[in-house]
DNA sequence: TTCCAGGGGTAGA
DNA sequence: TCTACCCATGGA
């Protein structure tokens, strides 16, 4: 086994733990956080099929934030596997994102949003939209156990395994996912009716019927993400803009069961509010609404 | 047994 | 656009 390390530069502020662990992303498979070592470690596919084991860690300083990348391989990585995996590890880290007009608002609402402005604000997401659109999924209408559960047993039925370590896998391509039977979805990996807009997804995107990199596009306007993202199967509302947020925009709430009862605690005295009256909440945030939510709803919980 | 969880699809109005 | 109704699964 072989080893290779390569650093990231961050733009400043940039916090580590917060981006790696603010998201529940941080325990879905392959996806693992190790709290003890602040490492965050994840099975990845290659492009060409290799699959290798990264461990991520901060390091740097406050002023030249980076992150450090522990490669775990069998034979030697090439230049442009070693480029493709920084590109991956970037875009976990949204190291591409600017958050400074966030900070703007938190400094002008005062505490406690300015603590977010020492870097926080980045949530977790996958090197792909793919990986990213199941994972939401199966979000929605379950446990969060049974999120953790579900994508887990997804990695383990159709993930390829890592060359250094075959019991651990990557997250499923989406040609493997498209040529699996559905009863693998619906009888191993118990997904439920997840299941066939899973397996459809992968249909589409192997087919090439649906091409998800488009909505990557940061110059395109969101109302058109949005729409593309409701024609999936298995995305509405909620889902949508929880893909809007992993897209990097953030002006639309995620409004589901946690959000309703936080905001049914916290600002209605028990009283259940309608979606508009939630809506009403957050509207000052314009384009950062997701994050101020999302941060509101964390520090309630003290998470 | 029933209810509900980090909802969504479909039919019908 | 809004509302019923159904949808698999697992835990309380």
């Amino acid at each position: 086994m072989a080893t290779t390390h390569c650093t990231l530069t961050a733009p400043p502020p940039f916090d580590f733990v917060s981006a790696a662990t603010s998201h529940g992303w941080r325990d879905l498979a392959p996806t693992v956080w190790d709290g003890e070592q602040h490492m965050l470690q994840r099975v990845e596919r290659l492009a060409g099929g290799r699959v290798v084991l990264l461990e991520i860690r901060g390091s740097g300083t406050p002023a030249t934030p980076a992150l450090d990348v522990t490669i775990h391989h069998a034979a030697p990585l090439s230049d442009a596997e070693q480029q493709e995996i920084q590109t991956a590890v970037g875009h976990m880290f949204r190291l591409d994102e600017d958050f400074s007009a966030f900070y703007v608002l938190c400094e002008e609402y005062g505490a406690p949003w300015t603590q977010l402005t020492v870097g926080k604000g980045r949530l977790l997401r996958s090197p792909t939209l793919f990986e990213d659109v199941v994972k939401t999924i199966c979000t929605t209408n379950t446990t969060w156990s049974n999120t953790l559960r579900m994508v887990a047993a997804l990695v383990a039925a159709l993930g390829e395994p890592c060359e250094v370590d075959s019991s651990r896998r990557a997250f499923p391509t989406p040609a493997a996912i498209a040529a699996a039977p559905l009863e693998i979805f619906t009888r191993e990996v118990r997904m439920g009716y997840r299941g066939e807009y899973i397996r459809l997804l992968g249909e589409r995107v192997v087919s090439g019927t649906l091409d998800l990199e488009p909505l990557r596009d940061a110059s395109r306007p969101a109302r058109e993400v949005k729409r593309d993202l409701l024609a999936i199967k298995g995305v509405g509302p909620y889902a949508a803009h929880t893909l809007l947020m992993l897209l990097g925009r953030y002006g639309e709430l995620a409004i589901d069961s946690e959000l309703r009862t936080f905001m049914r605690r916290k600002y209605f005295d028990g009283r259940p509010p309608t979606d508009a009256e939630i809506r009403a909440c957050y509207e000052r945030w314009g384009a950062w609404k997701y994050l101020a939510a999302w941060f509101d709803l964390a520090a309630f919980y003290a998470l």
